[in-house]
DNA sequence: GGATAAACAGACTCTTTTATCTGATACAAT
DNA sequence: ATTGTATCAGATAAAAGAGTCTGTTTATCC
């Protein structure tokens, strides 16, 4: 099984939550949150890029640089983060794969998978950043400081 | 993003489900099901051979042979299609990548996330493939029939 | 037994994703 | 201005997934 978030997604996301979180204005370095997260920093540099061109996060080069989030984090949606790295959503294709599968002429699977999509496409749409960051601290406080 | 099954996984319920309708007891040739799916015919081989060693397809070789499901429809359920195929289920790993994330220290999309993840468990273990042919000659029989 | 027709098996190629390396560029502090 | 510290950018490498090729084995039919 595949699974929804590609691997750069799932880090890109890490690090959004790690920047609303950790923010006071101020900038993180990139080392920073790779090391926190055990994100392979070159790699996360690449996704924060992208980020970057999208507005979602804003850099600053140079000494006193770093990344920090593009705007509030109330105004950021997962689904926008999903669709920055990994590109348009596939979850309108069939789930098996049927090239021809369609609302009236369906796969078998196809009246479940799509309440199930129709769920997660809700959570992505209607999920912001600041939501996340919410419940957190009582939980993954702990975890994500002590990295 | 990625989602849920991979290609191979695609192409082995495509195939389970045209073996279990086509069948009147005799082996179908793995050409005949390549071509009317249009899945690689030597690609397709091989996602067989790991279905049959899972006895979920049984095999003959030589003239006259083919394959078949290895029991019947009424028995086989997706689930073993994709553990078989695609391994155990990624489905409990965390959404968004977090090593550390369970119940008690969860992820921010870990509650919701795990509704979902439920419902789509629920009806991979549930799904037979009898099931999965059933409504098909209504719908997608002219499809596959002229394939 | 020989010819034929199928699955089986392993090696190989191509593509995409994930990850690394190196140098250039920009900014700030002194 | 120089130095140090950060991101930016492009090329490259490694790994995994998808697909191809070639030959072997096994069964059936004549």
């Amino acid at each position: 099984m595949s699974l929804i978030f590609s691997r750069s997604c799932e880090y890109a996301l890490q690090a959004v939550i790690y920047m609303a979180r950790v923010e006071n204005g101020k900038p993180v370095h990139l080392r920073t949150i790779s090391d926190a997260m055990s994100i392979p920093h070159h790699f996360l540099g690449k996704i924060l890029q992208i980020l970057t061109r999208d507005d979602i996060v804003q850099s600053t080069k140079g000494a006193n640089g770093g990344f920090k989030l593009g705007r509030s984090a109330s105004e950021i949606r997962l689904l926008e983060i999903v669709h920055s790295v990994d590109g348009a959503t596939s979850l309108d294709k069939c789930i098996m794969g049927y090239p021809e599968c369609v609302d009236d002429k369906p796969c078998p699977l196809h009246d479940e998978w799509k309440k199930s999509k129709e769920t997660i496409m809700k959570m992505l749409r209607e999920t912001t950043i600041d939501k996340m960051t919410e419940g957190l601290d009582s939980k993954l406080a702990e975890t994500a400081a002590t990295h």
